[in-house]
DNA sequence: CGAACGACTGAAAACGTTTACAGCCCGTGT
DNA sequence: ACACGGGCTGTAAACGTTTTCAGTCGTTCG
């Protein structure tokens, strides 16, 4: 039996025919009726039921086809699972949602190459603008993947210039953990350095503290972004008898925590420790981790809102997030030299007796 | 001046209609070549080279409109942020990957009227199937909003018996967390209970495990899923003097250890707690948390497997996935009555020395 | 009273693909 | 020599929308 071909063959879903039929109108009218064009009320109304009883839905493929745009923002992430990376894409959500727009997420599994397919494949899709969080790629190669859709960068590995992007004030993170360090009066202050990708600027930062501070003795210990990582540094941070640790990340403070209590030091009554990222548990570790905090959600808002923006409006495109340093149970004044002030919101530098 | 009209508008990017012009071909040859029909080799040399000079990308939305499918795996979700979910979208992925497709993911914010717009969108998206995960929409609501996508269910408030679906076997999990505090000995055990929304049926379980021990004191604690709930919770679980708890999560599992400890007692030592999840940052607690792990992405890799499976196709349709008892540090024997046996599971007696 | 106007309406042309179909060319079997 | 078949190729018709443009019809102004 041939195919009525008054009638889609895709599972026989509505169109916008069959609604104008049902209803004697025309397909002008009921894409009017969908889009807010001029309608009279009869009308209106006959086609709005006609859409109700056939259970009508738009084909947004079509739409998209006509309209050359497709209302997706994609979003190209290293990985789903990391919390900051899905708060992100959260934070996307929240203003895609209100501008009736909506993000379509891939996750690259921290693969250069994979990378690039998902850009790929999100500009198949045809999607609006790309953000593209934590990418690997250079300014060439992204010249080449995205083409002329625009993109947004969020912490890039390599800041492009040129593109809009949001960056978090590492270097500001890790000052404010040092100043808190400091205030509280240790002397012997280590860092624990992370993985090249986003350990670099903080671990700079930490060393200009450390210099402008004039301390003696501020090793680097280099760590991962692993558990494993910050347990196995635990050895030579306490080679070195820092009393404090500034961490680049919490996965790794966590680790290290527990290889400072193997070697039977307390933290913080022996040793204090900050970590960087403040994932949402560290508060219920005990101690509680003090940590810097990383507005991942509001990185994702900011985002959104450079994807939208127009690109010729003038409008500063490069933003910088302030993290937040959160104060909780790991770090107190060393027993040695105890403390003499606590420690003020963005650390003015404390009096020193 | 007027557009030439042998080139597209939206960011002049090339078309087939382009490529063919360069290679001195049809239309129909480039499309051969791009999805490995017929060609000669001649063909196929100019048409790529045409391809990689004008930097060519196929339009899939054009090619959903024709071929009426999308190669798009819609799932819906809760929430992003949830690490259970995320995992569970990351195995959507690791299968969907293998077979050139690609997920869809929205997340509809835990709210069932947010759902069904989530579905909404999906469906316009031209989705080939749809993966709800945690849905709360009911059997005839849902037949509603899906029409007549294939629909797969996941973790379902109310199972719908004719869909395909994968459910985490609740009352398994629970019966293992049971099983390893009898054994150790315990036998005041309270269960610290959780939201409705997935709560049920472990609640069930332990009231029958309870029953069929034969415990005298088997108290129901009411808690939600949060932190503070647990913390709340620990006054009530220390009037029964249980010495063990068996939670409907980890995160309450979490705040009620707190509770306790705000009250003198301690973990293992005066009360075992064991959680439920296996959020990955439990075993990094002090105590490392015992608790039931729940296999989200494999349960992901199972619904996307139903998803692509031939509807037609006499498989079986309901997966329901065991989960596993994961023992660490915060279960112990009681004081009073030391362990008889050790749990078979995955707990081989260790040397004690 | 005629004309111009305004508010609505519908036909039809895109949009970039896939695919059925018909055509071409060349070799082969009889 | 002719028919036939097979390997390639191009034309054109969908797919379900949006949008332009030319109407239609009543109303209002001059």
């Amino acid at each position: 039996m041939p195919r009525r071909k008054t009638t889609s063959r895709m599972s026989d879903r509505p169109t916008m025919r069959d609604v104008a039929r049902r209803s004697g109108t025309s397909v002008a009218a009921v894409s009017r009726v969908l889009n807010g064009g001029v309608v009279s009320d009869a009308y209106r109304d006959r086609i709005e039921a006609a859409i109700r009883d056939l259970g009508y839905r738009r084909n947004d493929m079509a739409r998209g086809l006509v309209t050359g745009r497709s209302g997706l923002i994609g979003v190209a992430l290293p990985d789903l699972v990391g919390p900051l990376y899905a708060q992100m894409a959260r934070g996307v959500e929240d203003v895609l949602e209100t501008r009736g727009m909506h993000a379509m997420v891939v996750s690259d599994q921290r693969d250069p190459n994979a990378e690039r397919d998902a850009i790929e494949l999100l500009r198949g899709r045809q999607v609006d603008a790309l953000i593209l969080i934590g990418t690997r790629l250079g300014d060439a190669e992204l010249r080449d993947a995205a083409g002329d859709v625009p993109v947004v960068l969020v912490q890039a590995d390599r800041p492009d210039g040129e593109r809009p992007q949001v960056r978090l004030d590492d270097a500001a993170g890790m000052r404010a953990a040092f100043a808190h360090l400091h205030a509280l009066g240790h002397r012997r202050i280590a860092h624990l350095s992370g993985a090249r990708r986003d350990g670099a600027e903080r671990r700079a930062a930490f060393e200009a503290c450390a210099a402008e501070a004039g301390l003696e003795v501020a090793p680097v210990v280099p760590g991962d972004s692993t558990e494993a990582g910050g347990e196995r540094a635990a050895e030579e941070v306490a080679r070195h008898l820092a009393t404090a640790v500034a961490c680049a990340n919490d996965r790794s403070a966590v680790g290290l925590i527990h290889g400072l209590r193997a070697r039977g030091l307390r933290v913080p009554d022996d040793v204090s420790v900050v970590g960087y990222d403040d994932l949402d548990w560290t508060r219920y570790l005990s101690p509680p981790l003090t940590t810097v905090r990383q507005p991942g959600r509001w990185m994702g808002r900011e985002a959104a809102r450079l994807a939208l923006a127009d690109p010729d409006a003038s409008e500063r495109s490069h933003v910088r997030v302030a993290p937040e340093l959160i104060v909780r149970g790991s770090t107190r004044a060393p027993a040695s030299a105890p403390a003499t002030a606590s420690t003020p919101p963005s650390t003015p530098p404390g009096p020193i007796p």
